[in-house]
DNA sequence: GCAATAGGGGATAAATTTATCCCTATGTGA
DNA sequence: TCACATAGGGATAAATTTATCCCCTATTGC
């Protein structure tokens, strides 16, 4: 496992809830785990931009943050499902301030970012 | 500059608002700009654990982004303020609320995430 | 002339995050 | 016997983001 460098900021509230949302994945798998997409193939099936890889290591940074519970049945295949503990759920509220956000602006979104990124990709 | 190999994701809300917000610090800056800290050297104090260097980059990103303006006055020495755009301030009250979840949940926060750094490096 | 001030930015290095590849396990059904 | 489903994870590579270093502008005040 990589092992970090330099240590955290935690100065502030925005420190702070940057350490355990700041991951490419993480708001999304929270979210969609409160939807009631338990199961890891469930998960990656709504990201189908994500590797199983990385959802895996998302995913266990969000348990060990105590944002979800991971529950392993004992059957084969195996089956296991996440859930978001209490903490987890009083985040859900942000997130869909976030998401609401973005829906709302998403023509505009769209056009500043692929305008930046086709400017410089022109050399 | 760098230039992105691969393309954003643009799907939902969730990812067109990371594709402005995500950068280590463009949050703050945002948050500091709106809180009237306008010139660069004063967003550096307020951020002291960023170089110049970042937060020029970050500020340009949050510009091309249309989050916010930049003004620069013909003097010597010189001096450059930034504001947020109307676009801009929509975004601070989902900043407030990231921030107040972050302030609420201080102690539990510090205290996940240092367990997590600490035992990832004792081997 | 030299330092200080306030702000910029290129080049490169280091850190960090994501992606790729590949191998493991165990029943079930063809 | 072989493929499939379902989940996990090590090793390594590639992509991306941050950090370091160093140099530049122009004026004011010693």
């Amino acid at each position: 496992m990589y092992e970090r460098k330099t240590s955290p900021n935690l100065n502030c509230g925005l420190d702070l809830i940057g350490e355990v949302l700041y991951g490419k994945w993480k708001i999304r798998l929270l979210w969609f785990i409160d939807q009631g997409h338990k199961r890891p193939s469930e998960l990656l099936r709504k990201i189908p931009d994500a590797t199983r890889r990385v959802l895996n290591v998302q995913l266990k940074e969000l348990e060990d943050h105590e944002l979800v519970t991971k529950k392993i049945y004992p059957v084969v295949p195996p089956k296991v499902e996440y859930s978001l503990t209490e903490f987890g759920k009083t985040l859900i509220p942000v997130i869909g301030a976030l998401g609401q956000w973005g829906d709302a602006n998403q023509d505009r979104l769209r056009d500043v970012i692929l305008k930046r990124a086709v400017s410089s990709a022109s050399h």
